[in-house]
DNA sequence: CCAAATAAGTCAACATGGCTGACATAACCT
DNA sequence: AGGTTATGTCAGCCATGTTGACTTATTTGG
């Protein structure tokens, strides 16, 4: 394909204390001028640390279940909305049927996940936790709530909130409403 | 067959506005009024999106270069830290040898990364990027930065300063001078 | 009513990026 | 010289993502 050595790109620097206008084209037009890039550079480096220890804690506790970090997410959705279906789940994942299919499937052989015709479409497979997913995901979710609180109690009031909305506005736009529904409602989900 | 509208099934807890003690039992005895749990599921889960979309980029990028997240990581970090040990490399991935060597034997072989004996001790090897590796680091990185800033720039002032200290707080307390010092060396010790 | 669309499951093969264990090589240190 | 250290490498395993092709059950629409 493409040489790469070719400079078919901007290479736009971002030096250490480069000036701000180096990373403006393409950008912003508004709000160009505010944060220094090694603010932002920081920001990157710290994300991948952050994300890293983040999931490590969970990671352990699944460990010690045979699972991994995608049977988390499964079960963690599906706990969270229960009656989900399993295109639903897909959507959120944005995984293949066929990853999914594949840690789902242990999940309900160990007996975390059950699933049940719909009633107005029994082709549908309405997801639900089982009282022992429940506690796992319960589990693995207050861990991490835990870790997320520990990191915001030093940073003052109003920090959750500043998490929130920073967080969410890394989401792609396009995505945002469905994971505004997604969280805020969550268990309202399955009323459609 | 056992119905499963019967309450075999999940009970999802931590409910938006659930009480707090829902998670108090075995929890930190201090500090645990500050912030509702809804509010820490939210930030849990809007990691998760925002992480998956913050990567996404980048990957998309590397896909043109037949690189993945690893090389990303490598290139980053020897981008950084010109003249890094293997070693240093490996303490700060956290992975193992084998592993690194791996991706960094790819990106020495397509010209992204070269390697030097040290001065002092020649069984080191130091790395270095070459110019089409800084190219590439550059590009990646201020595509990120772009990512984050736009995140920021929507939060007000401060946000930079907030997120930076929300993350590091977000990382394994015992890791944190490693970070500290990786972060600020390598950006210049701006005074703040 | 039958054909097409839809929801889900499944098989096979492959890629990436973690891991372990074992061993090789060169350089350093005592 | 012998032991330690820094790095590289071979071989294979595991988890989790991918594509493509196909089946089954059910709903829907002409």
């Amino acid at each position: 394909m493409a040489d790469i050595t070719s400079d078919a790109v901007s290479t736009p620097r971002l030096s250490p204390s480069g000036p701000d206008q180096a990373i403006a084209e393409a950008g912003q037009p508004a709000c160009r001028n505010a944060i220094p890039d090694a603010d932002l550079l920081a920001c990157v480096e710290l994300l991948f640390f952050a994300y890293r220890d983040f999931t490590a804690g969970a990671d352990a506790v699944l460990e010690e279940y045979g699972f991994g970090r995608a049977h988390h997410r499964v079960l963690h959705f599906v706990h969270r909305n229960p009656g989900m279906r399993v295109a639903d789940l897909l959507d959120i994942l944005k995984i293949t049927k066929q990853s999914l299919a594949r840690v789902l499937k242990q999940l309900i052989d160990k007996g975390f996940i059950m699933q049940r015709a719909g009633n107005d479409d029994r082709r549908e497979r309405r997801l639900f936790v089982t009282a022992k997913g429940s506690r796992l995901a319960e589990k693995l979710t207050t861990q991490q709530s835990r870790h997320i609180e520990n990191a915001l109690s030093n940073a003052g009031p109003g920090a959750a909130d500043f998490a929130r909305r920073f967080l969410f506005a890394m989401i792609t736009e396009s995505d945002r409403p469905r994971v505004e529904a997604l969280v805020k409602l969550a268990s309202g989900m399955r009323a459609r």
